[in-house]
DNA sequence: CGACGGGACGC
DNA sequence: CGACGGGACGC
């Protein structure tokens, strides 16, 4: 698990990592400021600063910044550059801000108290925080080399170069009322915070002052924001639960970063944890597809799923807003209905306090309307995107995806292959009870140690809600999962194991084609550091779930163009999500073949070692380097030795390769590696070999798989890009539905396979 | 029905 | 190199 490298681990500048992350990120060239602090800010630094303005005009930027200065204090801050300057470029330079929000949001938001100095706690903001929010609903920052002569006149312009300045406390002492030189500047995102460390820090001083600026995160804010981003509280657990396990659970949706087991002082877990994601999104499709209906081996009560209160409640946030203590939490239950906007959400300007809301609501389970949406411009969106996308059962259909993806996820991924296990097992086989007990039972606990946790999985009742009609098929994912036990919860109905499983190593092609489409056009739009293999690869197996609509339209908001763009790049994501989703269906699916063809369990492993490299690869495009962790080797032993060979030995013709191609926001082609996270400019060797390889005809299953994902990339990448989001989730819908019709093999004997499989995945990952 | 660790922003 | 003011939710 690669906890605890999200944000934390970008380095320096980028406070943003999680969410504007992928801009600046890997990109290859990122510009360095470093030439504008090397001056050696000492006095009077150059900056001239505001006072004179004689700076050089090397430095543009830094002429732009302090012109505030030199105007009167109250200039509205002018935008200037902003926008311009920093573009979003993925890489480029300004990148840094990402274009997330705020730097770009330069642009975006509206100045509108310019003038008003202290005053408003809120200031406009409007559209300028997109999803940020962030936790307490602000991001302060503190600001250190202030002169005491230094007023809020003299300060906010600067700040508000970079977003909307919700305050500025120029901190005094209580006892002498003396300045002590320092100051806190509150935003309301944590990208216009990130924008501003990265232009301000070190970069001006102030009249009167010894030395440049210092800005940072006030102390404690970065935990806090984080907490509150991405974070979920998640309770009903399996108390025998790993880290890993429940990363399992969460990882279908998207990137986890963390996962916090809370336990006892004798090390028992509590039953419950947090799990961060690196964006807000996956945080909230996981919500919406696991709260209230994942239950955990073991366990009688499905998962409690929801945003996890800001560690610090108190101080300032809570009272913004509605924070947790409101209606939203109740512990289980929740209205169901839910799904209000509340009301902060629905005005969007100014809202009553900040819109740090959005976890609140979310709480309810898959409630939600669909929100359409992009629709919702403002903050809705994070409402929005919690509470919509389950509608389950009305939507049924096709809509299910889009609208009612969430559901989907859970059952809905039976849409992928999974589906056509459940219909065998249900048209034909409708006992299923016997089957799951005996499935997780015998052949696991033998396998790995690890099972002491069973598999998780879910319940079919829970999931009421729908599925069901439309394709997909609830049951499927139970029945993988179920895995030991699984008489307690006792569903009879996906318990049995599909008849018969057929897959003798044919698949039908359709589905490996479909389900590649997406993949490779989700990698390549998506930003490299949407994900990283591991977790996600390994993740899969239980329930699929398919990408929320949330994902799919984010309702970011932002300058025009960022909007478009920050739309493109969640839909991408989120398809880039789901296409994992579904490739990770595909691979339980050859798993499950291959089991059957070959019961033992050595083989297992390798097995999933292959599928998990598969699976990503198939992202990325098949890796190279892909460091087997188990030996992929022996894999497949009904299904086609070819495909084995290929994937171990990238000699001649990698099968896969971890670099995939992909498409900045500007449009230029860039190349990521998935492994390694390194990007570069230019086309790698690799990539090329694997494309050529992949022409070849496909013989096995596998060989498709993996073939088709490189294949027709660029198609793909230019039509995504192209297009807008909405396009986006068609065609997934499109796919899915192919993967169902078209499949209808799978194996039955495969329970067995699957739940070994479950048991084992984990580890391989890694 | 359980609520916050470890490591950690830079010079 | 300085670290939290003022004013303030809404049941």
């Amino acid at each position: 698990m690669d906890r605890h490298r999200g944000d934390r681990s970008s380095s320096n500048n980028n406070p943003d990592s999680g969410s504007s992350g992928y801009n600046g990120r890997r990109a290859p060239s990122r510009f360095s400021d470093s030439h504008q602090r090397s001056h050696g800010g000492g006095g009077g630094g150059y900056r001239g600063g505001f006072s004179g303005g004689h700076g050089d005009g090397a430095h543009q930027q830094q002429q732009q910044r302090y012109h505030p200065f030199n105007s009167p204090p109250n200039r509205p801050f002018g935008g200037g550059d902003g926008g311009g300057g920093r573009g979003f470029g993925p890489v480029g330079g300004g990148g840094g801000g990402g274009f997330s929000s705020g730097g770009g949001g330069g642009g975006g938001y509206p100045p509108p108290l310019a003038g008003q100095k202290r005053g408003a706690p809120f200031s406009g903001r409007g559209g300028s925080s997109p999803d940020n929010i962030d936790g307490g609903g602000f991001a302060k920052l503190f600001v250190g080399s202030v002169p005491k002569t230094t007023t809020e006149e003299d300060i906010r312009p600067l700040f508000e170069e970079h977003g909307n300045v919700i305050e500025v406390a120029l901190i005094k002492d209580k006892g002498t009322g003396q300045p002590k030189g320092c100051c806190f500047i509150k935003y309301a995102t944590s990208e216009e915070a990130d924008g501003a460390i990265r232009a301000l820090h070190n970069q001006f001083t102030l009249p009167g002052s010894a030395g440049p600026i210092q800005v940072r995160y006030a102390d404690g804010e970065r935990e806090r924001l984080g907490a509150a981003e991405h974070k979920l509280f998640v309770g009903s657990l399996n108390k025998q639960a790993t880290e890993s396990e429940i990363e399992e659970i969460f990882a279908p949706y998207g990137q986890v970063e963390d996962v916090y087991i809370m336990r006892d002082e004798m090390k028992y877990s509590r039953g419950c944890a947090f799990v961060k994601y690196s964006h807000r999104d996956m945080a909230a499709a996981a919500i919406n597809a696991l709260n209230g209906i994942y239950v955990m081996r073991g366990c009688e009560q499905p998962l409690t799923v929801r945003f996890a209160d800001p560690k610090r409640p108190r101080g300032a946030e809570s009272r913004g807003g509605p924070s947790f203590g409101g209606p939203g939490f109740g512990p289980r239950s929740q209205g169901p209905s839910g799904y209000r906007p509340p009301p902060n959400l629905s005005e969007p300007p100014m809202g009553g306090r900040v819109p740090p809301n959005e976890w609140h609501h979310v709480s309810p389970k898959n409630i939600g309307p669909p929100p359409q949406i992009g629709a919702h411009g403002f903050d809705g969106h994070s409402a929005a995107r919690v509470g919509a996308p389950p509608a389950p059962s009305p939507m049924g259909g096709p809509l299910g995806v889009l609208g009612g993806p969430t559901n989907s996820s859970l059952p809905g991924s039976a849409s992928l292959p999974l589906t056509s296990l459940q219909q065998n097992s249900e048209s034909f086989m409708p006992q299923g009870p016997p089957l799951g007990q005996q499935i997780s039972p015998s052949p696991k606990p033998v396998q790995s140690p690890q099972n002491l946790l069973p598999p998780l999985q879910l319940q079919p009742q829970q999931t009421p809600i729908s599925y069901s009609q439309t394709q997909t098929s609830p049951a499927l994912m139970p029945r993988m999962g179920q895995g030991a036990t699984p008489t307690s919860t006792g569903q009879p109905s996906f318990s049995q194991p599909p008849p018969f499983y057929g897959f003798n190593g044919q698949v039908p092609f359709s589905q490996p084609q479909a389900q590649q489409g997406a993949l490779s056009s989700a990698g390549q739009l998506i930003p490299p550091n949407v994900q990283r293999p591991s977790s996600l690869a390994a993740a899969s197996h239980q329930h699929v779930p398919l990408p929320s609509q949330q994902q799919l339209h984010p309702p970011t908001q932002q300058s025009p163009t960022q909007l478009a763009l920050s739309q493109q790049t969640q839909a991408l994501q989120a398809s880039f999500q789901s296409s994992q989703q579904a490739f990770s269906q595909l691979q339980q699916q050859l798993h499950q073949m291959q089991q059957q063809s070959s019961q033992n369990p050595s083989q297992q492993q390798n097995l999933q070692a292959t599928k998990q490299q598969s699976s990503w690869n198939g992202i990325a495009a098949q890796g190279v380097n892909s460091s087997p962790a188990t030996a992929p080797s022996t894999v497949m032993p009904s299904t086609t030795s070819a495909s084995a060979a290929p994937v171990n030995s990238q000699t001649s013709a990698p099968l896969s390769c971890n670099w995939t191609e992909h498409t900045s926001p500007e449009g230029f082609k860039y190349y990521y590696n998935s492994v390694t996270g390194e990007s570069r400019w230019e086309k790698p060797e690799e990539l090329t070999l694997f494309e050529q390889n992949k022409q070849q005809p496909p013989k096995t299953f596998l060989q498709q798989v993996q073939s088709h994902t490189p294949s027709h990339p660029q198609v793909l990448s230019s039509q995504q890009v192209n297009q807008t989001p909405h396009i986006q989730p068609q065609m997934q819908i499109h796919n899915q539905q192919q993967l169902q019709h078209q499949q209808p093999l799978l194996s039955s004997s495969g329970l067995e396979a699957s739940q070994d499989w479950t048991w084992k995945n984990k580890p391989v990952g890694t």
